[in-house]
DNA sequence: GTCTATACGCCGATAGAC
DNA sequence: GTCTATCGGCGTATAGAC
């Protein structure tokens, strides 16, 4: 792996971990064990570093789309995987938060330019879902659906890192899980 | 209004607009108009000022919830006080999220001492609104529910502050509204 | 209570040797 | 490509005059 490849990575998890704002170049060289005046040879600035993380996480997140879609047969087998995220990564989230959501929110704070870049992650995933909904038949709310869902996963990452709390995440998976079923039997009667 | 108190009003407002760690002792200073070595008069820490913030807000919120308590005759029209916030507070939340949601965001990614003292705040809502589905007869849910608007809410106002989208937040509220309904019907049946 | 002056460290960023 | 040395600015925090 190339010392930039190196340097996006370590940044990505210090972005995730710290949060932005809060990382300096020496936690990402200390990361990395280079000096902070090599790391400029590769980053001239800052936004720099952040705008090679968020390309590198629109292209992982892209591949993780595609797995998904290739593992599963049914729509609803496929927006049940992006639910699963939140027990997946449980652990982390309880402890950092939702990657995606807290970058946004920290971004959209502060002003910075790259929060339409960063909010592309959340757009991925909208249209990625808006795609399994219409296959599952709900064409004129395929898009509001996408955006709802994205938004409960949302709430239960931010009040389980508050709470700290995993019997509260298993339970918000059931409701989605419910609701999710609504929408098929709904969708059946039409 | 003590020195102090405008301290404490003009941190409030920065800690949200541009987040706790952005904010500097200048700022607030710039803010009340007065010097950085008064400033240390007042707060001899950052923490210190954070401290009284979350102090004044926990205050505050109960305020709110006691009025809410007091306009209302009926649970569900309690609950439906709580979830309007989002509108009234619609542009505030597109464009800086949920102050308390971002700051218990911000607090658990530093790992910040107070980060419990903040999630007081969120726990304010919980109980209150846990108290209004017990008054509605939902007895052993009460908790789960109240926690279910709760993050529903937090949903709704990070992804209103990423994609700044008022309609969004009109069409949640909507379902907001549904889902509360089918809650109330499910205990008449019983 | 409010001010100015000041200490010291970390920040992002640059210059230049190897 | 990697390093050391260094800059100017801003951060928190203190001392002491008024």
């Amino acid at each position: 792996m190339t010392t930039r490849e190196q340097i996006i990575e370590a940044a990505d998890l210090l972005f995730y971990h710290q949060g932005y704002a809060h990382t300096s170049f020496s936690h990402i060289a200390d990361a990395v064990k280079i000096s902070r005046g090599n790391f400029y040879y590769h980053f001239k600035t800052k936004d720099a570093i952040l705008d090679a993380v968020i390309t590198s996480r629109l292209v992982f997140t892209k591949g993780l789309l595609k797995q998904w879609e290739d593992a599963s047969t049914t729509p609803t087998e496929r927006i049940l995987s992006f639910v699963h995220i939140l027990i997946t990564n449980q652990d982390k989230i309880i402890r950092y938060g939702c990657p995606v959501g807290t970058l946004n929110a920290e971004l959209a704070k502060i002003d910075h330019p790259f929060q339409p870049a960063a909010n592309k992650l959340f757009m991925l995933f909208r249209t990625w879902l808006k795609k399994q909904f219409i296959q599952l038949g709900c064409n004129e709310k395929a898009d509001d659906y996408a955006l709802h869902l994205l938004a409960r996963s949302q709430g239960v990452a931010s009040l389980a890192n508050s709470f700290k709390d995993k019997k509260f995440i298993a339970r918000e998976i059931d409701f989605m899980g419910e609701w999710l079923k609504q929408c098929c039997e709904k969708e059946a009667l039409n």
